[in-house]
DNA sequence: TTGACTGGAGAACGACCGTTCTCTAGATTA
DNA sequence: TAATCTAGAGAACGGTCGTTCTCCAGTCAA
């Protein structure tokens, strides 16, 4: 196994326990075992939890976003596409294992000590919501839609995160679609 | 120091570490140190570290949504108090040490673990969207408005703690002006 | 004064965690 | 073959945490 593979392997089974359990719920040596990747190798790739935590949310973050570009990209209309975007997360919310934003969870438990967790949860969110201001911008909306889209979607992820539920998706896109017919809308 | 008073103390001292910190990176003993409550008192109040969570996320509920209501119910016009809302989170997001929802913090960290920090967070969810519910009543809209106005507020919550930033209220609540201005609005 | 009870301070216990170290087996090179 | 390097398994180390226990000072009843 080379350094890619292990490191791919690694940051797989990172991205599995931490999402899952919460990063302070898992040690190093679950995610030895969940990974294969001896604890020798884990700290050469990753001098400490903290870099494996932080990589984690950089990886998931393009993977995420790539996910949600993909299928948005996959619609003709650009005010299709804004409204996919909620269908895209009604899709995700009801994935196996769904338990809200990677970004937040991990903000909310080591924001306060670990700068390099902050950093990426407003990483994050910031490309998030450049994506969804370039979605705007190519149905000729007004900018400040943006932000209304980005604090739905947000919502809606919370929402569903702690309800357990697929509603907060459909809610959030009915919200948009009122406010894309409403005059002007911004 | 009689019971109720031990009890405050210690809930006070939870509240103010949990929130600033999360949840498992305070102990039992920084609890002891900060409220001034013995470690044997503590555990005849509280018979397990998750009880005291779960008894803070309910004070702290009882008294989040005490402080938003009080905030709104000064508004004369119906419709004012739902704009209210947002004013009030503007106001939360300034203060200090502000960091996001305690219930959606607490449930990331501890949710996949712990039935009653889920059941503290779902509740206080239902609890804060049947408000809304109940404004949105009295200002005679339809009812489907409130589940967008939650979603705003969640939303608005959450970008606030991890950007560190009052201005997501402010996008909200014009949000919600123009959700109000949309005929029907639902 | 004696005895019984209470509560606090803090030690103790067992478990775990992040990180490092030891030991060994196998691969590689000369 | 001999020497060197790599990597893995897992023990070890120092620290922390939730929880319980010990010990003692103070209080109150008789």
């Amino acid at each position: 196994m080379d350094t890619t593979a292990a490191r791919e392997r690694a940051l797989d089974a990172a991205e599995r326990l931490f999402y899952g359990r919460g990063v302070q719920a898992v040690g190093m040596d679950d995610v030895r075992a969940a990974s294969g990747v001896s604890l020798k190798r884990l700290y050469q790739l990753f001098p400490a939890k903290e870099r494996l935590v932080e990589a984690y949310l950089e990886r998931r973050d393009i993977r995420w976003r790539g996910r949600l570009a993909a299928y948005v990209a996959e619609r003709g209309d650009p005010e299709e596409r804004l409204l996919a975007v909620f269908d895209w997360l009604e899709e995700w919310f009801g994935e196996d294992g769904f338990r809200g934003c990677a970004w937040i969870n991990a903000h909310g438990e080591l924001g306060a000590s670990s700068a390099r967790v902050t950093a990426q949860a407003r990483a994050h969110q910031r490309a998030f919501r450049a994506y969804l201001a370039g979605l705007v911008a190519d149905a000729g909306r007004p900018a400040a839609l943006a932000g209304a889209l980005f604090l739905l979607a947000e919502g809606a992820i919370v929402a569903a995160g702690t309800a357990g539920s697929t509603e907060p998706a459909r809610e959030a896109r009915e919200t948009a679609r009122l406010l894309l017919g409403a005059a002007g809308a911004g």
